[in-house]
DNA sequence: CTGAAAGCGCTTACAG
DNA sequence: CTGAAAGCGCTTACAG
């Protein structure tokens, strides 16, 4: 066992309390009487028990992720970088994140677990998980939540989401601009919100520009590389194949690149691409060939704000803060060209 | 706050004592008592707060991961397919997971402040923080701790590696047996062990076939897209570049096709290639054209392994487990073919 | 500036 | 089969 409060205290020859205070930087305590006991504990190797401390102050210094372990696994790289924000501001304000491994189904539990077991004083939360838990009673505990995406059903829990209608908006209207009528989308998997809303933008796009929508040249899955080649191999076989594609991930749109080069058509020459961009590390839009034109939004800087918005909630004790949608800027690369026909 | 055992136990006019044994599943309950105890605590949404439980046991239910918010951002989809198998693990026992962000160089702390905190029962370490925090004593704690890869300076800590020796030499062999004699390789940064065991699996299937080893066909970095595609530009212009590529993982290999389009070179006509493959949902083989010859292991099995390994060693109460090496078997595809001069 | 004591919410010998 | 009581290792009014 490591050293408790009472041995340290006893070979100082203090009391606990004293001790206590001197550790934890009290202003009453006196200034050599300080220093001795930072040295004893130093050299004791002393850490206060978080366990005890948990119990004694009902602070737990974390917070709470829950984590599916079979859902989206192949948007890993995205949760990761996503985690890497939380983690940013977590190592920043000394707090620890507990992970909550949970299978599909699961995720009501083991939020309401977390949420009620004192591990952690605030939960972070993705908006499918949280759809999936609304009805398990988790805000009546007016436990602190804050959820990336915007949440389905219209709950009270503040979240922050980027713009997903005006970010396609924005891509399908630069896509109009040089002369595409027929644009494909390969989307996310319908349900999300962010799927629809992208879908949504590119619509609202196309009725300003006058243009019809076409619903059959638009596919919906989980974002991975399978499904950018499937889907855009599809499209092009519908009877009046688009000239532009939208991907909602750069991953999907390495996948369609693969399809069109099978295909003999160029890009952008023949297609051109806007890809969302989550600036996920492992999937720089300079992987393809040319480099991509982008839809860009950090994932990762999305983490660390939602951190801090949790933070915000625990320090104003459990008050609601205000929900954040993040502006999509469009980058121009060489994946987008004017459209021949 | 939640209920408390003391309200439920008053709630049902019995002690806190056989409300506990009941809640859980002590076999001296009386079993009318036990439902009677079970139902209330489910309708009073009962969950026992785990600072208590771990006071009062000693025991934290959780296995703690120390992550470097800096390093390797780039591997991040190898971090989260780990942090997935160890999270399958976790899941099926019941553990919770523990994530300390930190900053490079304070790793050491981070380790220590986890195992002495109380806060988790068993640390899995990946061997570069292992290595990183061996002068900490942190092995003198008697802390249960199980590191994924082999530790460079043969500390006494169990752990789990694939055979990046026997891999890499196997994949060598099959190109020199399809008549490759300058053979290039893309590997990990030069510090980390599983790198230098490559370079050596790649020595020895060399020296067994009577070739000289070439250094100046070898580069070194993080295993990113970016590494793969500079370095093969920077290998081809070797005054003898090779006809066949080692590459680290999938990501390099894809920057590796990137550079060798460039260059008008064909795989596999001009140039053979076998890539490491960690099986990461995010980069399967198939994302390549063509599809990669790869040696495979998965990082999301070697995860929910070591976890296992972390628990067996909790409940021996510390003693060391016996480590793992797992082989690395090659699956030959598209990529490799016979060598033209 | 310092200390004795209560309390955080559990578990678990010990006694019956 | 059930309960009273001690104890896990801290923090923090309260008193001096």
């Amino acid at each position: 066992m490591a050293t408790s409060l009472k041995e340290l205290a006893a070979s100082l020859g203090l009391s606990q309390t004293t001790v206590s205070r001197a550790l934890n930087g009290y202003p009453e305590v006196g200034e050599k009487t300080r220093r001795r006991v930072l040295e004893a504990a130093e050299r004791a190797n002393y850490r206060a028990s978080t366990a005890a401390r948990r119990l004694a102050t009902g602070r737990a210094n974390a917070l709470g992720l829950v984590f599916s372990t079979e859902r989206n696994i192949l948007e890993r790289p995205i949760v990761m970088d996503f985690l890497t924000g939380v983690s940013e501001t977590a190592a920043r304000e000394g707090l620890d994140i507990v992970l909550t491994p949970t299978r599909a189904g699961e995720e009501a539990d083991a939020c309401m677990r977390l949420a009620t077991s004192g591990l952690v004083d605030a939960l972070v939360l993705t908006s499918p998980i949280l759809d999936e838990v609304r009805t398990s009673g988790i805000a009546d505990l007016a436990f602190p939540i804050v959820a990336h995406g915007r949440p389905l059903h219209g709950q009270s829990v503040p979240y922050l989401s980027i713009d997903n209608f005006g970010g396609f908006k924005r891509g399908a209207q630069h896509l109009i601009e040089l002369g595409h009528r027929r644009i494909g989308l390969v989307n996310g998997e319908a349900r999300q919100a962010y799927a629809q809303d992208r879908t949504e933008g590119l619509g609202a796009a196309l009725d300003e520009a006058g243009i019809a929508r076409a619903q059959n040249l638009i596919r919906y899955g989980p974002l991975t590389f399978t499904l950018g080649y499937q889907s855009t191999l599809s499209i092009l076989d519908e009877p009046q194949p688009p000239t532009a594609l939208l991907a909602s991930s750069v991953l999907v749109a390495l996948g369609a690149m693969k399809a069109l080069a099978e295909r003999g058509l160029r890009v952008p020459q023949d297609m051109s691409i806007v890809a969302h961009d989550d600036e996920v590390a492992a999937f720089p839009p300079s992987m393809a060939t040319p480099q991509l034109t982008t839809l860009n939004s950090s994932i990762r800087a999305a983490g660390a704000r939602i951190a801090e918005m949790a933070l915000e909630r625990i320090a104003s004790g459990g008050a609601p803060v205000a929900s954040e949608v993040w502006p999509v800027p469009l980058t121009i690369r060489g994946s987008t060209a004017e459209a021949l026909d």
